[in-house]
RNA sequence: GCCGAAGUAGCUCAGCUGGUAGAGCAGCUGAUUUGUAAUCAGCUGGUCGGGGGUUCGAGUCCCUUCUUCGGCUCCA
């Protein structure tokens, strides 16, 4: 016998070899329907493999993660056997499952895929699906495995099964697909009820542009036809807030062909969000001590040698600019932080003026792969909210300590509440990559993690993400497709004080070595704004809004009225517009409702009498009549309550 | 850069197997002077991304190029 624990803390005694699906049939049919896997001992498990010793078990339903996961998984080996049925000869790589659904890579040997397809192996798929095939988990010697995968001329499961022992390989079979898989995978393919291929898409062997190309074919599995419905029209919601398709239709911003991909252009709106953001910033940067300094927009190749960007970089950038006569070289520049160096080197420094909170709207030049470029969050050229400070190495954690309070502010007056906080530390198995002594990168790295301990962050821990100047704390947002984005980040470095030789004179009159610390709120603000867009569904928190209100004549009678409406309003610092076009007012409702303009002022013959204004509120309609300061106080009051 | 898909009016899109470009919205002009999510009428607007080719004839077929979109370690 063995005795079971269950996540309730209930032990409970059972035969030994009993299923993890034996256990869920004891305690009630409908559970063991939906059992999808097991963890035992917080290792997921196949639901039907015997458990022989005594265990701790949680069971998987479509409703946990990891119950989800394995069933993709295993709709993942399922769209293998249909595209082994249908396309005989193709091989295949590898087919995890992913955050949403999964992938397998293949290699086609010469057939050809297209989202044409997709119907056709979704059909093979569900019709194997119907047979309740069970996965049937073997266990192979590596000989055998060897053997089975040489037979069968497949390089790319030879080459998986290179990296593993013997006693730890398993095969996985349902229906008349066998493949190496470590599993665990569902009881059988009658789980999967519905499919749907969501892409294909090229991808290098391995992940190296060396090697030869496979097709990756994305897709996703549910346990409900319901399921994929609300998927589907959950993807169709997120692409309406593409920050693509929003920069669009709300006239934020745009690119040209002319002036070159990767290069936005702002038009009036974006550009007035832009505006308020960086006041924003720089209000907040002020109250924290920071000074703003302004660089050009090039600098000479000595700069990136001195560096060490050149070296590491220079391959990569853009290529210098010469000047005519001399030929010297001149970089757009990738970055502010040499510059800042040299104006940390302009004065003479004592420990006294330390920390110095160098800052600036520094729009810096990246060369980005063509395939890499989209829309506002990948861009070439980008305006970074930067700072840089030179701190005693005793002031390290306090000041990394008050730029996350400067983060979390950001974030909070924006409602951005769904971030992920990352500290990137060294790859212990590449110390090579890293510039800076072991010494320093410890201190570094002890500081971040203790000052984000203190601030009560929630943080994942990656390790070989530092950048190779130092470690860094990364807030990462989402954006409508699901894709993960860096946007405020904090970088500790030892390296660029070193060779900028940047010292300072301590209390013992000796020259000393400050720290830098990099940090960007926003990061990029180009992607930062994509991002909020996103978030916001385009509707801005009114302090951000390009337009506030809209001052809506119910006729061409009112306009002068409307006027004075503007006017007054205008000297309480609030942004709007009048539409008098000559329109009915239910059209003028109707669009600038569809611009997501926070208010509306309808004005006519009773307002005009009154001195009042009739105020509308996007997306909840009338809201009844006010003064104009009355409205202007209302206004003033939401944005107020934004920013604290 | 590489794999795959797409590019038709300012925007969203239609245009079957090649027969000489069309709708709605926007814009312009006029009528209307309007009370809380689309007033009516008329008009303008496109070398169908660029270049080359096949053909009597190309938005449609072929080649090439540019741009955009989805991917390119989320390693059994």
């Amino acid at each position: 016998m063995i005795q079971i624990t269950f996540p309730d803390g209930r032990v409970q005694a059972y035969e030994n070899g009993t299923t993890a699906l034996q256990i869920a049939q004891s305690i009630s049919e409908s559970l063991a329907r939906n059992v999808l896997a097991a963890e035992v001992n917080q290792e997921v498990w196949d639901a039907t493999r015997p458990i022989s010793h005594d265990a701790t078990l949680h069971l998987l339903t479509w409703e946990q993660l990891q119950g989800k996961s394995t069933l993709w998984h295993s709709a993942a080996h399922l769209m293998a056997e249909a595209l082994e049925a249908l396309y005989p000869g193709i091989q295949f790589w590898v087919g995890p499952p992913v955050e949403q659904g999964f992938y397998y890579d293949v290699d086609l040997n010469g057939h050809t895929l297209t989202p044409d397809n997709f119907a056709a192996i979704e059909a093979k798929m569900l019709d194997l699906a119907r047979q309740n095939n069970p996965y049937q988990r073997i266990e192979k010697s590596k000989t055998e495995a060897v053997d089975y995968f040489t037979e069968k001329n497949d390089p790319y499961k030879l080459d998986l099964l290179q990296r593993l022992n013997d006693g730890e390989i398993t095969f996985y079979k349902q229906g008349q697909f066998t493949d190496l898989c470590k599993g665990p995978h569902i009881p059988h393919t009658g789980f999967i009820k519905a499919v749907k291929l969501m892409n294909v898409a090229g991808a290098y062997w391995k992940g190296d542009e060396n090697n030869k190309m496979l097709t990756r074919i994305y897709g996703i599995a549910f346990t409900k036809e319901k399921d994929l419905k609300a998927y589907l029209h959950m993807l169709e919601e997120a692409k309406k807030r593409d920050h693509r398709k929003l920069g669009k239709e709300l006239e934020l911003f745009t690119f040209s062909e002319k002036v070159g991909m990767g290069l936005p252009l702002w038009l009036p709106k974006g550009a007035m969000l832009r505006e308020r953001l960086i006041q924003f910033m720089q209000r907040a940067q002020l109250k924290a001590g920071y000074v703003p300094v302004a660089t050009p927009h090039i600098a000479h190749k000595d700069l990136y040698v001195c560096s060490g960007h050149y070296e590491k970089y220079g391959s990569d950038a853009f290529k210098p600019i010469l000047t005519p006569h001399e030929g010297e070289a001149f970089y757009l520049k990738p970055m502010n932080c040499p510059h800042h160096c040299e104006i940390y080197k302009a004065l003479p420094r004592s420990y006294k003026d330390l920390p110095v909170r160098l800052a600036e709207f520094g729009t810096v030049y990246r060369y980005e792969q063509h395939g890499e470029l989209h829309g506002l969050t990948r861009v070439r050229g980008f305006t970074q909210d930067d700072a840089h400070l030179f701190v005693r190495p005793d002031q390290v954690k306090e000041e990394f300590c008050k730029v996350i309070d400067l983060v979390l502010y950001v974030f909070k007056a924006l409602k951005l509440n769904d971030y992920t906080a990352q500290i990137s530390l060294r790859d212990p198995e590449q110390p090579g990559k890293y510039i800076g002594s072991d010494e320093n990168w410890n201190l570094a790295e002890a500081s971040i993690i203790a000052s984000a301990a203190e601030k009560g962050l929630k943080t994942v821990v990656e390790l070989g993400e530092a950048a190779f100047y130092g470690p860094k704390l990364d807030f990462m947002v989402r954006d409508a497709i699901g894709r993960k984005w860096q946007l405020g980040t904090i970088q500790v470095d030892y390296n660029l004080p070193e060779r900028f030789e940047l010292e300072y004179t301590g209390s013992d009159n000796q020259k000393h070595r400050p720290v830098m610390i990099h940090r960007a709120p926003f990061g990029s603000l180009e992607r930062f704004i994509a991002l909020l867009i996103e978030h916001c569904g385009g509707q801005f928190p009114l302090w951000l809004s390009p337009e506030q209100y809209a001052i809506l004549p119910i006729s061409e009678k009112y306009n002068a009225y409307a006027y004075e409406v503007a006017a007054a309003l205008e000297t309480e610092d609030l942004r709007g517009f009048i539409d008098d076009r000559n329109e009915k007012i239910g059209k003028k409702i109707r669009d600038q409702e569809v611009r997501k303009v926070p208010f509306m002022l309808v004005v006519g013959e009773k307002e005009h009498a009154q001195q009042q204004v009739s105020v509308r509120e996007h997306g909840r309609g009338d809201i009844g009549t006010m003064s104009i300061t009355e409205f202007s106080a209302h206004i003033k009051k939401l944005i107020a309550q934004d920013l604290n």
